[in-house]
DNA sequence: GTCTATATAGCGATAGAC
DNA sequence: GTCTATCGCTATATAGAC
């Protein structure tokens, strides 16, 4: 059999290009974007400095930005996942939360949102990152609240719900990966179903 | 009281020891824990180098889990003036939101909470900084707790509550300073208030 | 497309004068 | 206690061979 690449084989190949992207993408969940470098990520990739460039003219912000657009994909899976396991809007937000508090402690809490690092620390320096990180959120939001207004909740209640909901869901994994611990998810995981309930009771008052 | 410092005078004077910390929170504040420089520490606090290392022997990570606790200080200060404001829980807890907002507005969305960016970036490596910081969110959980209790939630709901509300503030100023907006956190004030008079209402059903 | 080699700069940290 | 000077290392980024 021959060396190339058949998506049915159990060592998945892929290009140079999307090498480098992963081991971005990996990195930023793990250290951020400044604690990064290059040469680390060239290495993880199996591939000089050298060639990072060679994709990456922009250098680390315009590898960094493409890299957390990649990364927040894989976020958007796990919220599709928990979003479609069940048809009540409440239970969906809440399977998330659990489906993120396993996944954080699966990697022993080293590998989180791959937004939220990178966001904070580049905030008013780097309009290229800030504005993956803000689609990306958006893009959150806008899964959440179709959901939502599916289930017969008001368009704008909706809204401003997927926004407390990805809030408090950024907020616990914070909480999660300082202390170790799954506590804050589970029980973001029961107050944002409660939450969702208020606002189904009040749009459907029968 | 010291000779040196008197606390009615317009120009405070600071010894060079806290000049260091604050110089470091308010940077940790802003650009996190590995963008932020020894040397830039010292030209902010008016020193050099070697001095930043005669008062920190322990290097950058002492003085970045030092200068965290300072700075959160200064955010416990922010929670204590919300709850204080009012003696209702649920309206105390939006005020905290609020004045969050109001807080992250007034920089221009720059300097935000001085435990997320340092505590995201050296998880699972730099325990010193990730005990600071677990011991930081845990103490204002603590504080909201109390207003909790004092408001007649039973202690294991207002334990569980409170952690939900640091989450949601957490995510929230992340949310805020992403799109230089001061919704997600006045959304979350909203739901914070509403999910608080829930469990006020499980618990006392009158 | 991938490499070696390097330019330039900044990093954390230390030694020792004053 | 604060400074100057510097060590050893790494960073981002570029040039050019193959």
């Amino acid at each position: 059999m021959r060396a190339q690449a058949k998506k049915t084989e159990a060592a998945e190949v892929v290009d140079t290009r999307t090498r480098i992207v992963r081991a971005t993408a990996l990195f930023l969940q793990r250290q951020g974007y400044e604690g990064t470098s290059i040469k680390r990520i060239g290495a993880e990739a199996g591939v000089t400095p050298g060639s990072v460039y060679h994709f990456f003219p922009g250098g680390k912000e315009q590898l960094a930005a493409e890299a957390l657009r990649y990364g927040a994909e894989e976020f958007t899976e796990l919220l599709r996942s928990g979003l479609d396991s069940t048809p009540d809007p409440a239970d969906a937000v809440a399977a998330c939360a659990l489906l993120l508090a396993d996944s954080l402690r699966e990697s022993e809490w080293t590998d989180g949102c791959p937004v939220a690092a990178a966001a904070l620390e580049t905030i008013g320096a780097s309009p290229e990152i800030q504005r993956a990180s803000d689609e990306s959120l958006q893009h959150w939001q806008n899964l959440l609240a179709n959901k939502l207004t599916a289930g017969g909740i008001a368009e704008a209640a909706a809204r401003a719900l997927a926004c407390t909901i990805i809030s408090t869901m950024e907020g616990a994994e914070l909480l999660c990966r300082v202390s170790a611990t799954d506590q804050p998810l589970r029980t973001a995981a029961e107050h944002l179903a409660q939450l969702v309930r208020l606002q189904e009771r009040s749009a459907d008052p029968e």
